[in-house]
DNA sequence: CTGAAAGCGCTTACAG
DNA sequence: CTGAAAGCGCTTACAG
């Protein structure tokens, strides 16, 4: 005995009123009725009903039939940066271009969340899982594969699946040449942000040391890994001026985050930047307007999430594969980067 | 180049692998077996079976036959901001403390995107639906009354659905005091960005014409609501500039988004903000490191959301009902605070 | 051209 | 205590 006081509209309903078989409800409302030889004349009665009734069929019922849900998972760790904004607004883009619905989890870099988002996602059925920022990607990628559903790692490879990765060592040895230039040949030096041990990080202080290597520069750098909190870095860039009495000439940010906390400190402390310049591994708009001496990089944000897809659509596994893109842009007018906005 | 054909494990399987009915480990699974009485061997057993298969089961086809779906759904323009990306967030977390899982659709302020997100969302049965920031929530609210699924607004007020939103007039009439003490009474003002004729816009123009008002302020103010992308922003500044000799000595900033365009003209043109005062309708921490003398407004993201879950849970409907909140802090750059308070 | 029927993977009232 | 069976709302091969 129902008692529900909206009931639901159902295939049942609108083949009634339409006064067809359910089946050819069915075929008209999903688009294949000439297929099925349906007449035009009742088509259009199905669909006139179909109308006032406001019918409309449910995904879900339609998933479990046919076997495959037309959802599309990503985690990411949040959406306060405009790394992580643009990976998921590309990515409800692909999907939806695809037909598939996007559902997007986010973490805040807790493992334990992590894992839970990574199994309600799969619980859902989704078709592809993007995975991004994450902790420890390996764990979700076998998750993924024990219920068959195809994962993909963004920014932080993993053996288990195919990965899309920013080249992050080409990347931060190409800002601190440009960092470098017109600098004197042993100014100092220093890298701040992110996790010593940690996939990006690590590559990113490679290609640092590399274009100091290059350019002679014999000075030690100051390597601050202080994680990705805007306080921590703050706080890094307080103590180091105050065991060095000065910041360093040239200053490479992992991340904007960190580069978050270099903003807080200017503003404390201006003159302390005074013919510094500052090069960092991400961008933002706001950043990119203070008057701080910045380079700024860009990912490859749309490239990274296409790449993805390609390789969802393609259908080939291509597991513990890396593909390695190189950061789009480096930026020294944002000017022209916010012409998305609305 | 091979692609894993891994057949889905159901409920059978583990039954079958278990020894026991397909009931019996419906029961051990989502935790009712001791209310059926289920002897905790069995039990026991069927966890075991379940572990060695890697067993998960289909959230759709629990949800087709539970006749709920345990899903919940949101819209947002985008998520390249702190308030947008703030209420998602919250929203996320709402929605995974009460079991159900967060889907939420972004539709870069397009209209025909907007009711396509919405019925794709509607179409998985979602338990909730919070609407934030489209052009016309009233159709999809009255597209969710008609498929019975729970809609509420955010920011954006309808009368076809309960609605939470800030209180606009309020937090414009206090940010326009704050930006006018110690300003001569006749201080030139201006208002910037957003639409005219908008909910929001409307309100917040009428706090800052009433502040005006009742400083005594008979200056026409300059206002430009040129809409929500920075790059308008930025030309309408640059149109006043010329036109007026000078940028008003107050601005009132509607939306981070015109902020935006605010920042890239103070870039090109610092000399002209010599002296002047700007307040902005939101906050962003890059933002409010800037040398530019601004108060930022931040709305009470978590309030707002809480509110809807809160509507949600009581299980009244509420329809036309508008809940205001009042901004939660307001942030002065601290930097510029010496010679004013505090 | 159209309809009756099986079945996707679950849950749960009911019978044993 | 346990199992057989109905049914959530669809799709689609198959029979008519």
């Amino acid at each position: 005995m129902k008692k529900s006081i909206t009931k639901r509209v159902t295939i049942r309903d609108l083949a009634q009123k339409a006064g067809t078989s359910i089946s050819a409800a069915s075929f008209v409302m999903n688009g294949s009725w000439e297929r099925h030889r349906i007449s035009a004349e009742t088509a259009q009665r199905v669909q006139q009903a179909a109308q006032e009734l406001g019918y409309q069929p449910s995904a879900r019922a339609r998933a479990l039939r046919q076997g495959r849900s037309s959802l599309a998972g990503m985690i990411v760790p949040h959406h306060r940066n405009r790394f992580f904004a643009g990976l998921t607004e590309q990515f409800e883009a692909g999907a939806r271009a695809r037909g598939l619905v996007p559902i997007i989890g986010s973490t805040q870099r807790n493992p334990s969340l992590e894992i839970t988002v990574a199994e309600t996602l799969v619980a859902q059925d989704v078709e592809i899982l993007v995975v991004a920022g994450v902790y420890d990607p390996s764990r979700i990628n076998r998750l993924c594969r024990k219920r068959g559903v195809r994962c993909v790692n963004v920014d932080l490879p993993g053996p288990d699946s195919f990965s899309v990765v920013t080249d992050n060592k080409g990347g931060a040895y190409e800002l601190t040449r440009r960092l470098l230039r017109s600098l004197p040949k042993d100014a100092t030096t220093g890298f701040l942000g992110g996790a010593s041990r940690e996939y990006a990080t690590e590559l990113r202080l490679e290609g640092f040391r590399k274009a100091l290597n290059e350019a002679g520069n014999t000075n030690n750098p100051a390597e601050l890994c202080c994680g990705y909190a805007p306080s921590a870095a703050h706080d890094a860039l307080e103590t180091l001026y105050e065991e060095a009495g000065a910041l360093p000439r040239a200053l490479l940010i992992n991340s904007i985050t960190a580069f978050e906390g270099l903003a807080t400190y200017w503003r404390d402390y201006p003159s302390h930047f005074s013919g510094l310049r500052v090069a960092c591994f991400d961008w933002d708009p706001f950043a990119a307007c203070l008057p701080i001496d910045t380079i700024m990089l860009r990912q490859d944000v749309e490239g990274l999430i296409d790449t993805c897809f390609e390789w969802f659509d393609a259908g080939v596994e291509r597991a513990g594969e890396i593909v390695m893109l190189p950061p789009q842009i480096t930026i020294e007018d944002p000017a022209n980067l916010t012409s998305n906005e609305k």
